[in-house]
DNA sequence: CTTGCAATGACTGAT
DNA sequence: TCATTGCAAG
């Protein structure tokens, strides 16, 4: 067991406490993942049977490379025998096998977001209610917490603290909302994101027999990201860890960002309270960042009042101070940010996967997608719209759904009359007032129901709509005969040739059009390849790619072409990744902090805690930036800088200005914004403005003079660079120079480019 | 039932 | 700005 060599005292420590209940307080950077790995290795190496493990992580990819890296630690395949992945898709699986406990059927349909407010806008409308006052995501926001609070539509109408809660919004009647949203998604044999949750915890409280074979099988338990589980989440981990309580959970309380979704810091807090006999590990050196990042991020943290006690430092060096911009607009921000990074990029040799552009809210992206197109420097955006979430990706996948499962209300909803066929809004809506009408709370009716059987339910559509709903029964029922008859590619193939979608798409020769052609054909590749990458005597049919292709995200598939690009995301789904050159941008008040955000403490602590993470993303810089005015639904708003920046110890900022000449001639509008602004922002910082760099494209361009006499360079030169310093020339590449690795005293040595660094002959 | 145009409101975050 | 929705006409 050699590699326990490789870690410091409090990491080996907690790897090897294997027996009884451990909480793992892991500081940013600090060796979270490795400390996982190792355990999980270590378990397996001292004995226990890779079965008996399971390990909740954050995304379905860290489960693989964890899987990975546990194999090459230990050697063999025993890894692949440990049970690892998000919440969602572990109890999922096991929600599949006992799912007739519960009476649903196994090949359930898996609803996302988009689905459920589709239901409930549907049902919102059923009930003739306004969906200005009932917004259905507003209502969605509702049901979920109530799950993930373990409150069922019934409870949710006996709680008298709740409906009176509703009342006073002005929603009285949001549980009958609630009540037929668990009807209608129980007869459509779906659950939602909250219900794979909700219903393992039905699970194992109404089968003690199925709680007692999960018990005994993880006899170990590790829980990554802790500090964002829910009640919901808590529960089931704390039914499964009773019998033997070797339970390890792993997280940081002050990198808690997933409130929204009903995560609870109060889990991690509580801990000790749940395992008095427990041990807990802080993991406090950071391993990842620069003195100046980890202070700077301690700095800001400091503000929020509930937090465990713990220090987070480091060994490695000062690093670059935390450079600070301001924009004038948000288009300004993503050419200075975008100019930045090429900067970089050639001065320090960096790769275009060592830097990350992170924003609060998913809409900022436009901006820097087009400086970056621009400069032609290729990117990759996460978050946002997924590949799985276009409408013909889903419009294909709502025909697989239905081939699997009839009875999937959204699916049917969405392809019964696409392709056109001819069925219109009124005859879907008839077919959804029959099933209501003919449902009974232990015999749900579906809408395939009515539509299969118009004797048994007639339903009062007109005979030549039933005859083309006919001819539309008929063909999934086609399919659905092909389910275990033929491999999912194949299936796959017919389902889009003979549904007419292909066809409709090829049609379209706009670019849309021809983008969404392309985008089918690629899911259908990639179900080929999944076809394929079975075993030799083995098929996989169609059930099995929909198994969980609903729980699917980008970040869990890697594209070969993706390797070296930069990122674009949201800071929320940074969580857990490390970049050397880390954008923090749109840094506003209103903005991030958001708006939303302002009216508790509570909240604006997750805020921070939030800066706080995409702080500490960061390696060796971090950079902030921010624009004094920005277009929010086509029009100009002005904005302020955020809180956030001022909470930082002044000693880690480098507070620059922007080039004022960049991007050309500014509107008489802009100059007027720039004024009213200006004392705010003088206010904020009182340190002086250092006129530090200009990054607009003409000024990147080397100056003449310049140029002429670093021909002149010679090794031993004392030279002057902006950022740097002041530095000594050791090395020179090609004659005349082109490159110098020049040696600083604050930040060692550095490969310049001579083209770009504008460096300065002191002697 | 479908099409085309005008009006409207959306921006937290994501399994 | 952009996507969705409501309404009138074919």
């Amino acid at each position: 067991m050699n590699y326990l060599e490789s870690l410091n005292p409090p990491q080996r420590k907690a790897v090897k406490h294997t027996e009884g209940a451990s909480m793992v307080i892991a500081g940013a950077g600090s060796g979270k993942t490795r400390v996982l790995t190792f355990r999980i290795a270590y378990l397996i190496d001292s004995g226990v049977d890779a079965f008996n493990i399971l390990a909740l992580t954050f995304t379905n990819k860290a489960a693989r490379e964890m899987k990975t890296r546990i194999s090459d630690i230990i050697g063999g395949s025993e890894a692949k025998n440990v049970t690892m992945g998000t919440f969602h898709s572990v109890f999922a699986k096991i929600l599949r096998f006992h799912s007739d406990k519960l009476g649903y059927p196994s090949n359930f349909t898996i609803y996302d977001t988009q689905d459920s407010r589709s239901l409930l806008k549907a049902i919102i409308k059923d009930l003739k209610l306004d969906d200005k006052t009932y917004k259905p995501s507003l209502v969605h926001g509702r049901i979920s917490s109530a799950k993930n609070n373990l409150i069922s539509a019934a409870a949710y109408e006996a709680n008298s603290d709740i409906v009176t809660e509703d009342r006073m919004s002005g929603k009285p009647r949001l549980f009958e909302i609630y009540k037929a949203y668990e009807k209608r998604c129980f007869a459509a044999g779906a659950m939602d994101f909250d219900d794979l949750l909700y219903k393992t915890n039905v699970l194992f409280r109404d089968h003690p027999d199925v709680l007692h074979f999960y018990q005994r099988r993880f006899r170990y338990i590790l829980v990554d990201e802790y500090q964002d589980t829910n009640y919901s989440q808590y529960l089931i981990v704390k039914k499964l860890a009773a019998m033997y309580e070797n339970i390890c959970v792993v997280g940081d309380d002050a990198q808690s960002i997933y409130s929204f979704r009903g995560a609870n810091i109060e889990n991690i807090l509580n801990f000790k309270n749940d395992y008095p006999k427990h041990t807990t590990f802080k993991l406090e050196q950071n391993y990842r960042s620069t003195k100046t990042i980890v202070n700077a991020a301690n700095s800001v943290i400091a503000k929020n009042k509930d937090q465990i006690e713990k220090t987070v430092w480091t060994d490695n060096t000062e690093g670059n101070k935390i450079k600070v911009i301001r924009t004038l607009t948000d288009n300004e921000e993503g050419k200075v940010v975008t100019n930045l990074i090429y900067e970089t990029k050639v001065n320090e040799q960096a790769a275009n996967s060592d830097f990350a552009i992170l924003y609060r809210t998913n809409a900022q992206s436009r901006s820097f997608e087009e400086a970056l197109r621009k400069l032609n420097l290729p990117y990759k955006i996460y978050g946002g719209l997924s590949f799985y979430q276009r409408k013909e990706i889903k419009d294909l996948l709502a025909y697989f759904r239905l081939t699997a499962n009839p009875k999937d209300e959204e699916a049917l909803k969405r392809v019964i009359n696409y392709p056109k066929r001819g069925i219109g809004k009124t005859s879907i809506e008839k077919v959804i007032v029959a099933a209501d009408h003919y449902s009974t709370d232990e015999n749900p009716v579906s809408l395939w129901d009515i539509i299969t059987q118009p004797s048994k339910y007639p339903a009062g559509i007109p005979s030549g709509t039933m005859n083309k709903i006919a001819a539309f029964v008929t063909a999934i029922k086609s399919y659905t005969v092909q389910l275990d008859k033929v491999d999912a590619y194949e299936l796959a193939q017919n389902i889009a040739k003979s549904s007419g979608i292909l066809k409709d798409l090829y049609d379209d020769k706009s670019p849309e059009g021809v983008s969404r052609y392309e985008n089918i054909q690629a899911l259908l590749a990639g179900i080929k390849e999944f076809t394929e990458n079975v075993g030799e005597d083995e098929t996989a049919y169609l059930s099995d790619f929909m198994v969980d292709v609903a729980l699917l995200t980008d970040a869990d598939e890697e594209k070969e072409e993706d390797k070296d690009k930069i990122t674009l995301m949201t800071i929320h789904s940074s969580k857990g990744l490390e970049f050397p050159y880390v954008y923090i941008v749109g840094l506003e008040e209103n903005l991030f902090p958001s708006q939303m955000a302002l009216n508790s403490r509570t909240e604006l602590e997750e805020e921070r805690r939030l800066f706080y993470v995409a702080l500490t993303r960061a390696e060796k810089n971090a950079t902030l930036t921010y624009a004094t005015s920005r277009y929010r639904w086509g029009n100009l708003i002005t904005s302020e800088p955020s809180r956030f920046i001022e909470e930082i110890d002044k000693q880690h900022l480098d507070v620059a200005k922007s080039g004022r000449s960049s991007g050309g001639g500014r509107s008489l509008n802009q100059v007027n914004l720039e004024r009213k602004t200006g004392s705010a922002t003088k206010s904020v910082f009182s340190t002086k403005q250092r006129n530090l760099k200009r990054v607009s494209s003409a000024d990147t361009k080397p100056k003449s003079g310049t140029q002429a006499s670093l021909l002149d360079l010679k090794v031993g030169n004392n030279v002057m660079h902006e950022r740097f310093g002041k530095g000594k020339v050791v090395g020179l590449e090609g004659s005349p120079p082109v490159k110098a690795t020049v040696f600083f005293p604050k930040s060692g040595n550095k490969q310049l480019l001579l083209k770009f660094a504008r460096l300065e002959i002191l002697d």
